[in-house]
DNA sequence: AACTCGGGGCA
DNA sequence: TGCCCAGAGTT
């Protein structure tokens, strides 16, 4: 078992409960929570979601909002000018090109306006299955972080990630570290001390004797 | 690979 | 007031 492969056993036992924790229904929900979640947190767009899928939870009835309409439903999540010009055009998308359905594949995904390779490979791992292994900026600390990655850039970390685990883990791999991040390993002050990880950790080699 | 853009929430 | 927060698009 590689070192990669390692840390994921102990995460999975220290998390065991890790999943999207983004609530959706249905593919288009996923899609659009996912939109809406970037710079902001899962529990703030659970909130809006509550409220905004109850109405309008597939692209037709999304299209049915103008953008200030949409504009006042997502207000508290912050960035709300991006987010619903691209959730309305991308509905758009998906009603004329796609039937109103969520394409399957990454490469039609990456192409909506709004929606990026993180977002196309959460969409595709958690409501389609296919294994992807999506990286934002928690998965990237902490892979660098216990020394599985040395790039700043999400692209070639998950190149390196995924070339080091088997298919079978990219999606749960994925929660694992971002748990990890939001509840140990933190940008800012991680808990080091209470971190089962610290034995394979470059930084926290690095750091040990400044603590 | 580096840079810009963007805004509410919370300490 | 400053900084965080499940990125995307452009150069």
């Amino acid at each position: 078992m590689n070192k990669a492969r390692k840390i994921v056993s102990v995460l999975q036992e220290l998390y065991p409960e890790a999943k999207c924790e983004l609530n959706y229904r249905t593919p288009y929900e996923l899609l659009i929570a996912t939109m809406l979640s970037a710079q902001s947190t899962d529990k703030r767009v659970n909130i809006i979601t509550k409220d905004l899928f109850a109405s309008y939870n597939t692209p037709d009835k999304m299209v049915s909002l103008s953008e200030g309409e949409l504009i006042e439903l997502i207000r508290t999540i912050g960035f709300y000018n991006n987010k619903a010009k691209n959730i309305l055009m991308t509905s758009h998308i998906l009603l004329e090109k796609y039937g109103g359905e969520v394409p399957k594949t990454r490469e039609e995904l990456v192409k909506l306006p709004g929606v990026g390779r993180k977002t196309a490979n959460v969409v595709i791992s958690n409501a389609f299955g296919i294994p992807a292994f999506a990286v934002d900026t928690h998965v990237g600390r902490v892979t660098n972080r216990l020394g599985l990655t040395k790039s700043k850039n999400p692209n070639q970390i998950e190149i390196d990630v995924t070339s080091q685990l088997p298919k079978k883990l990219y999606t749960q791999a994925h929660h694992l570290f971002i748990f990890h991040g939001r509840k140990c390993c933190k940008a800012i002050r991680p808990l080091c001390d209470s971190c089962p990880l610290t034995v394979n950790c470059t930084y926290y080699k690095q750091n040990k004797q400044e603590r």
